[in-house]
DNA sequence: TTGCCATTGTTGAAAGTTTCACAATCGCAT
DNA sequence: ATGCGATTGTGAAACTTTCAACAATGGCAA
């Protein structure tokens, strides 16, 4: 992984801390403010001490005895993933998936909002979809840069992705969430990660019988 | 893993064996016939060796000095994952999610067809929508049960997940993949996948600087 | 206050995963 | 036919991740 490799924590640790936060504000919706590494670990499906153990990284964060703060907590795992801030997101490609992004409420008080919808067919540009108007993806650069965009979701047809991840890194974006069907490759300051549901499904039909 | 935890081959390497996949067809699509470790390791971020010794699970597929047939381990890699087949899916949850979901194209080809599309809003029940006429849940049971469909879609929200998850799994589904950003529980023959933008954002921001 | 139960943080051992390094061998050019 | 460069499959080593176990400690009840 590359630079803010925080004091050395293991990627796979910080993979599982949005689990974590997830799963903890989910707890407190339902009226919890104190729970424990073996009632998370119940939830996730993952042993309490490993939980322990990737919680401990980042110092100690609960009482023996009682368990952890929710709230505390939530508030920790935030400030650790950065997102007790909220990062401004550009969207590629107003197909169906990059409309069904756009209209996502899910990111809202998780750290992330929605900034701009861009797309290259003339259909589309101009078009008001939600509460964005389509812009072209000429666009790109000079509205990233000009508004320090970091973060940008990828959804446009496989051929275009690379061409398109291209100039998105061009602009200063330094993370990638691709739901195009194919790797790209990106400069090792810039993040990826990669949202197919084929490869999941494939996944899974290995252990299917029949 | 569960059940067919064939000839005991781990876990994360059948995770890796659709990232093959997808970039075998993407070689072939270029119009190559042929390639090696080293080409796919390039392409995929993952070291030569480990793309060998991951196939070398399953027979020996590849000619020393030469490399691998493309459509020949695109065949056998297939078979592995039991993808040379269709498999039939029914997707919950009729909003916009759903919706994209019911129109990509990218399954076909790739062992699945969207069977049918469940939601229990009465607004939308009834409703045409791609190839789909929207079905009310309660009929979940009695389709699934009659066409042995074993792969679900759970596009619903948060709030209903679990209970939609079971429903689905008393009707003999054995593999969900889960887009509501909430852990559900699922008995051990039953196989389960998470897609959730959010949890890679925050994975990813981890990393930004600033 | 004392004792008891619950729970953390942490250590070290076990299990799992990746990488290294190289013999075996294939196809081609000479 | 021979030699050469490329590439596989694999056993052993290095590394990473998970798990089990337990001392330390907090809160509560008696």
């Amino acid at each position: 992984m590359s630079a803010r490799s925080q004091a050395d924590i293991p990627d796979i640790v910080i993979g599982r801390l949005p689990l974590y936060l997830r799963a903890l504000r989910r707890l407190q919706q339902e009226g919890n403010s104190v729970t424990s590494s073996h009632e998370l670990g119940r939830r996730l499906d993952i042993s309490s001490a490993q939980i322990r153990k990737d919680l401990s990284h980042f110092g100690g964060f609960g009482k023996q005895g009682t368990g952890y703060q929710i709230e505390f907590l939530i508030d920790r795992l935030q400030a650790v993933l950065q997102v007790n801030q909220e990062w401004m997101v550009a969207v590629v490609g107003a197909g169906n998936l990059g409309i069904a992004i756009s209209h996502y409420r899910g990111f809202q008080d998780r750290g992330f909002r929605i900034a701009h919808l861009f797309d290259n067919s003339r259909r589309k540009i101009g078009q008001q979809i939600g509460n964005f108007e389509v812009q072209p993806v000429s666009s790109i650069r000079e509205i990233i840069r000009r508004e320090g965009i970091k973060i940008a979701m990828l959804a446009v047809p496989a051929e275009e992705a690379q061409n398109v991840a291209d100039q998105l890194v061009d602009a200063g974006v330094q993370a990638i969430l691709n739901y195009a069907p194919i790797n790209i490759n990106v400069p090792p300051h810039v993040q990826i990660q990669y949202i197919d549901p084929v490869t999941h499904l494939q996944h899974m039909t290995f252990y299917l019988d029949g």
